[in-house]
RNA sequence: GCGCGAGUGGCGGAAUGGCAGACGCGCUAGCUUGAGGUGCUAGUGUCCUAUUAACGGACGUGGGGGUUCAAGUCCCCCCUCGCGCACCA
């Protein structure tokens, strides 16, 4: 026997979906209106209304496609767009991708293409599988970070931060050309003290490319021979090696571009505070930008200075020994040519010279990869250099180590060592015998045991004039001492480095830049964006053996002989230059995307200022603006976050922008994970194949072991939307992942429960469709009161979690009205309307097929939400649960106006109760009003 | 090691300090059906009592303690798992 004809089922959803798809599309039903401009509506619905600025992370469009994991958060922020549009809002709900980068070329190196095709291409896939979702996106503000109109803005704002440099007066960036008229009015002195008329045009030029917050310098960078590129810090892991490809990172000095985010470290830490975003976020920002306050202070060595940063300068006169980075510059020359008199066995590391053991010391040290320096980390090693300092407080001569567990790259690359009041120096100091002096005591006697760190309870003791000092007064004192013996200073360093900035790739945005004669950078003008790339047959760069770290990059675009090399006339007449050949890191188009948004067709300025201010700008004096609900995976906490912020305050720095960041409110949806299945070798199985008998997984009859993870090809444990799309429907499979659980938890897919979620959609269709005839069987009667209650109470609690992103117990609500809806003998109209446009932000195709077949014309995007009555929500009676000594022994019933007696007395003669009193004294009678009464009886 | 987050039925999960387990999956029984599936109805935390059934009772949110009339929720200690950072001076 054959389903009845108009049950809802993945046929009827396949007919109805695409249907509507086609519709919005046609229409343009999600076009949200800009107040200027190409895209100002002034007769759309929601012209004028209020905003909300609703976005993802956009998508890498790999060749993959998309799983059933990534949709989750798009689904998420549609279903909140499409509720805050049918709530009044005039919603910016858009998409784009970001479509530059590594993968892209390294396939079309592998199969011979090129990455402009391939991009197309799997544009083309993201965007009919987001399409095939029901995505209610605004279209025409769709774009990639690969189209020329958009990476000619990517290129502009590059022009904006090399023209500009970092003003820490008013501590904010200015306009490069500000600094010059600066020189050039003596308002500001040269570095060498000569007056700016005297300068030949190219030192003129050094002296302000230094300043600028795009600079190019022969920096220590992490070089990847296996990729054939340099890395940024953040695309290194802990162990030393490239985030993609694990292959291993070498230091190596090489002339690269470096934007100078470090400028903004102490603002991108301050605004993180005005951010709604989760803790967690925020520390994992804060961890990364590193600020530490304490303070230079220089020791005399007959080598000359050497300078230390430390937190703690109030423990200068505990300082019994330093320690120099393997690294430091001035390790050479401070190694003594023989031991001193009497040194001790453990600081020779067993050599007869100094010079040997220091030798012997660093070779060891570079040999060791940083896995295994983690291992070691507990055990101190390092050697004595042979060489004294002299501690600049008292004039005491302390010995000069190297060791590993100062890192060059941090601070000053020196220490002075504390053992007393340092854990790491204490163990160094235990480890090579060397003198621990206590100078800060707590209210108990110092054992010895261990280092002493506490820094707000303990006062300083041994220190001369800083004795009986707290240590935060003792900081601020030695910090003066330090000044005006010209011996240091208070200074705040952070982890944060400059932000390396070029790539010896091909498929990136080409720098806006070209080189003279001179071999200094010269900016484009402004007229000549974008540069584009030139096409070239091989563009693969120089990769070389990953373990080889004597080799440099080769950029691809170096090849390009006929681009490289250009004729241009930058206002000295025509001249050769020669181009830029590296290009921007991926990270460089989405540090601006959200803006590029709010006015995508802008063809004169990045946007128009009306029209970013209405989506981003601030909502009063204190706010810092952005993006009102953005979301993403937590992978991107660091790197994008950062970037696009700082980004962000330089374009507001040069009055660019109205708001100081650009994602107001940001959340971390978690993901969804699948089981994947091994067989006896441990070879993944499909997992769409495997039976489950009794708990035990099956695979071809043989048993296979399961396991949780990640969905992706090497698990074999793919599933697709498309397949989920043609067995169930869209709607099925937003609702199915909608209910999951809360947006931010990660959860295991589970194909087999998606038929729950069918269900509910079957029934919601089958309470207003008749199966069999297709008639709408909806009646028009009075609902009855206890319905109406149902309903409004739904309405609020719906409301009210479709708002706060908590579309999992929305749609719990929905599945309870239907399925009272369900238990009628008929079906009021106005209920099966309301309940319809409740469903729609989350099931839109089947709200859209309803609401039409309930005789509704014009589409349900933009039809006000039910709003829920108070009179509904209130009860005329009560229902209190009557707790004796903290247990539910009955319940009494009683008007909802109730005075607090009246339960009172209604609780004590409840019969249950009463029976469970017998032989009690009632000590106390609690009643919470509306909630519950509890008892309390001896 | 430090920091953050989380532990609730067979499973995913729900619960402004106020009736733990909403909603869904699965499972059980029944109806529909030629069979299977779909669909529909009812039941489903554990245990005890009881047995014709009901009613009833005890226990129950990782473990232990505490605050409270009342704790999954608040406080302290511990365990486990996940994530981030990792010699940052």
């Amino acid at each position: 026997m054959s389903e009845p004809n108009f049950r809802y089922d993945a046929r009827l959803a396949n007919e109805i979906e695409p249907r509507w798809q086609e519709r919005w599309a046609a229409e343009q039903t999600f076009r949200a209106p800009n107040p200027a401009g190409a895209l100002a509506e002034p007769d759309h619905p929601r012209a004028g209304a209020p905003k909300r600025f609703v976005m993802d992370m956009f998508p890498y469009p790999s060749g993959a496609g998309l799983h059933v994991g990534h949709p989750l958060g798009y689904i998420a922020t549609d279903v909140y767009s499409r509720y805050l549009r049918m709530a009044g809002f005039n919603v910016l709900h858009p998409m784009g991708f970001d479509a530059f980068g590594l993968p892209t070329e390294q396939y079309a190196i592998a199969t011979g293409r090129q990455p402009a095709e391939i991009t197309a291409e799997n544009i083309d896939r993201y965007r009919d599988q987001l399409r095939r979702l029901g995505m209610g996106y605004d279209a025409r503000r769709e774009f990639a970070t690969t189209d020329p109109d958009f990476f000619k803005w990517t290129q502009w704002i590059f022009l904006q931060i090399f023209n500009s440099y970092y003003d820490t007066e008013a501590d904010r960036a200015r306009p490069i050309a500000e600094l010059v008229a600066a020189f050039e009015s003596g308002e500001r002195e040269t570095p060498d003290g000569r007056p700016w008329a005297e300068l030949s045009d190219v030192e003129r030029r050094r002296v302000v490319d230094g300043h600028r917050l795009a600079y190019v310098t022969e920096a220590p960078v992490n070089w990847c021979p296996g990729l054939g590129t340099v890395l940024s810090n953040e695309e290194v892991t802990s162990e030393g090696r490239s985030e993609r490809g694990n292959f291993p990172v070498y230091t190596r000095t090489l002339k690269q571009w470096m934007l100078r985010i470090t400028a903004y470290a102490d603002r991108l830490l301050r605004d993180l505070d005005e951010l709604d975003w989760t803790d967690s976020l925020k520390t994992m920002q804060r961890n990364w930008i590193g600020k530490s306050t304490g303070a230079y202070a220089d020791f005399a060595t007959y080598a000359g200075d050497i300078r230390v940063f430390t937190t703690r300068p109030d423990t200068l006169f505990g300082a019994t020994y330093m320690v120099l980075a393997p690294e430091h510059e001035l390790v050479d020359a401070l190694t003594a040519e023989t031991w001193p008199a009497e040194v001790p066995g453990s600081w020779t590391g067993g050599h007869d010279t100094p010079a040997g053991a220091v030798a012997a010391y660093r070779a060891e040290a570079a040999a060791k990869t940083d896995v295994e320096r983690q291992a070691d980390a507990k055990v101190k090693t390092g050697v004595f250099t042979g060489g004294y300092a002299t501690n600049p407080v008292n004039g005491e001569s302390i010995p000069v180590f190297i060791a590993d567990y100062v890192l060059a790259g941090y601070g000053t690359g020196a220490i002075m060592a504390v053992p007393a009041h340092d854990e790491r120096d204490f163990a160094f100091a235990k480890a090579f015998d060397i003198p621990i002096r206590q100078v800060v005591a707590g209210e108990e006697e110092w054992d010895g045991e261990a280092a002493y760190t506490d820094n707000v309870k303990g006062r300083c003791v041994n220190s001369e004039f800083l004795d009986g000092l707290t240590v935060p007064e003792a900081k601020e004192r030695i910090a003066a001492w330090l000044v005006e013996h010209r011996r240091g200073e208070a200074a705040t360093t952070f982890r944060l480095r400059d932000w390396l900035f070029s790539r010896q790739r091909y498929w990136g945005e080409p720098f806006p830049i070209v080189y003279d004669e001179t071999g200094l950078p010269v900016a484009l003008p402004e007229d000549q964006l974008p540069v584009e790339l030139p096409e070239m047959e091989d563009f693969s760069p120089k990769t070389f053996d990953p373990d080889d770290a004597d080799t440099a990059p080769e950029p691809p675009l170096g090849r390009a002989k006929d681009w490289v090399e250009v004729e241009l006339d930058l206002g000295e007449g025509p001249k050769t230059y020669r181009r830029e050949v590296n290009t921007m890191p991926n990270w460089a188009g989405s540090s601006w995307y959200e803006l590029r948004y709010t006015d995508p067709k802008s063809a004169d300025r990045i946007v128009d200022a009306g029209n970013e201010s209405y989506w981003m700008g601030p909502a009063d004096g204190d706010d810092v603006g952005g993006v009102d609900l953005y979301i993403g995976g937590v992978e991107h906490a660091v790197l994008h976050l950062l970037y696009a912020r700082f980004w962000q305050k330089v374009l507001f720095d040069l009055g660019h922008v109205s708001s100081r960041e650009p994602f107001r409110r940001l959340f971390n949806q978690g993901y969804i994970q699948a089981w994947a299945y091994t067989d006896e070798r441990g070879v993944y199985v499909p997992a769409e194949e495997v039976t489950e008998v009794e708990g035990v997984f099956y695979y071809e009859g043989e048993k296979v072991d399961r396991e949780y993870g990640k969905i992706g090809k090497s698990l074999k444990n793919v599933v697709t939307p498309d397949g989920v799309c043609a067995e169930y429907g869209a709607d099925t499979f937003r609702v199915y992942e909608m209910s999951m659980g809360p947006l931010a938890d990660s959860k295991p897919w589970e194909t087999r429960a998606i038929v729950g979620s069918q269900r509910f959609l079957q029934r919601l269709w089958r309470n207003i469709v008749d199966e069999e005839t297709g008639e709408v069987t909806v009646a028009d009667v009075p609902p009855a009161e206890a319905t109406l209650k149902e309903l409004h109470k739904t309405i609020a609690g719906v409301r009210d979690d479709y708002e706060h992103l908590r579309m999992n117990t929305a749609v719990a609500k929905l599945i309870t009205l239907n399925n009272h809806v369900t238990g009628l003998d008929e079906v009021p109209r106005e209920i099966a309307e309301a309940l319809v446009l409740m469903v729609a932000p989350v099931a839109p195709h089947i709200a859209e097929e309803l609401w039409e077949r309930l005789g509704r014309t014009g589409g349900v995007a933009y039809v006000d939400f039910p709003v829920a009555e108070d009179r509904y929500l209130v009860e005329a009676t009560a229902t209190y649960p009557v707790q004796v000594n903290g247990k539910v022994r009955g319940r009494v019933e009683v008007a909802a106006d109730a005075g607090e007696e009246a339960v009172r007395e209604a609780a004590l003669a409840d019969e249950k109760v009463a029976a469970n009193l017998a032989g009690k004294d009632v000590k106390k009678v609690i009643v919470v009003p509306g909630r519950m009464v509890s008892i309390v009886a001896k």
